[in-house]
DNA sequence: GCGACAG
DNA sequence: ATCTTGTCGC
């Protein structure tokens, strides 16, 4: 997949903070009228120390199965400031997109969009640098309030911030915690949410994100095992 | 001043 | 995110 090449990247909040008001502009809340989602990406990132590993899985919707998948071994490009968390994964998770041979559908992150404090989270921003449809599926609320939602696998509750709908607390799993669901770029919320269903047949998770998680720390273990290393 | 705070 | 044992429940 082809990604335009990453600006000069902030060392400072102030300056994090500064990209974040600068491309908050260039989201783009519309979203194509039969929204077509065949394939989907699920983008997630394992720590150990100071190395990180991105992994991205490539899922094809209908079947839930692998279409393609890339790791990416790093360093932490920021330190972790709630907030400005996508400046810590964001350029290991773009090299593993152009290490894809696919263009998919829809990126899926593990964290918020629009449900941030300046509404740019990560899903926002890259969405944003790679000019592609993409949404957020949190664990964890970082803004916003909202109601529980009903306890049946579908319900959903608006989380709301300053008057605005900013996402869902999606319940996906009967009986389990809600996650939530926020739009990045270029899809709708209820799009957002409909995809994220189907990637949960059986667990809380998307099935998309479970996988790239697996496949992130096992990238790190096995490059820990890994013979030499530096002099 | 005291919490809250994606991963 | 990661550090960690047992334990309650399907």
């Amino acid at each position: 997949m082809d990604v335009p090449d990453l600006p000069p990247w902030p060392a400072t909040v102030r300056e994090a903070e500064a990209v974040q008001d600068r491309l908050r502009s260039r989201i783009d809340l519309a979203c194509p009228d039969p929204p077509s989602v065949r394939t989907v990406a699920g983008l997630d990132v394992a720590y150990a120390e100071d190395r990180l590993a991105a992994a991205i899985v490539v899922l094809d919707l209908d079947r839930l199965d692998v279409v393609e998948e890339t790791v990416v071994l790093d360093r932490p490009s920021f330190p972790y400031v709630p907030g400005l968390f996508a400046f810590r994964e964001l350029p290991a998770l773009i090299e593993g997109l152009r290490r894809l041979s696919v263009t998919p559908d829809l990126l899926i992150c593990d964290g918020h969009g629009l449900a941030h404090p300046k509404r740019f989270g990560l899903a926002c921003h890259l969405g944003v640098l790679t000019g592609r449809p993409a949404i957020g599926v949190g664990k964890t609320r970082l803004v916003g309030a909202y109601d529980e939602p009903g306890a049946d696998r579908g319900s959903w509750s608006s989380v709301t911030e300053d008057g605005e709908v900013v996402g869902r607390a999606l319940r996906t799993q009967t009986g389990v915690r809600p996650v939530f669901v926020s739009v990045g770029h270029r899809v709708d919320l209820d799009t957002a949410c409909a995809v994220t269903l189907r990637l949960t047949p059986r667990y809380r998770l998307p099935e998309s994100t479970r996988r790239a998680d697996r496949l992130s720390r096992r990238a790190l273990a096995s490059d820990r095992a890994r013979p030499g290393g530096a002099p």
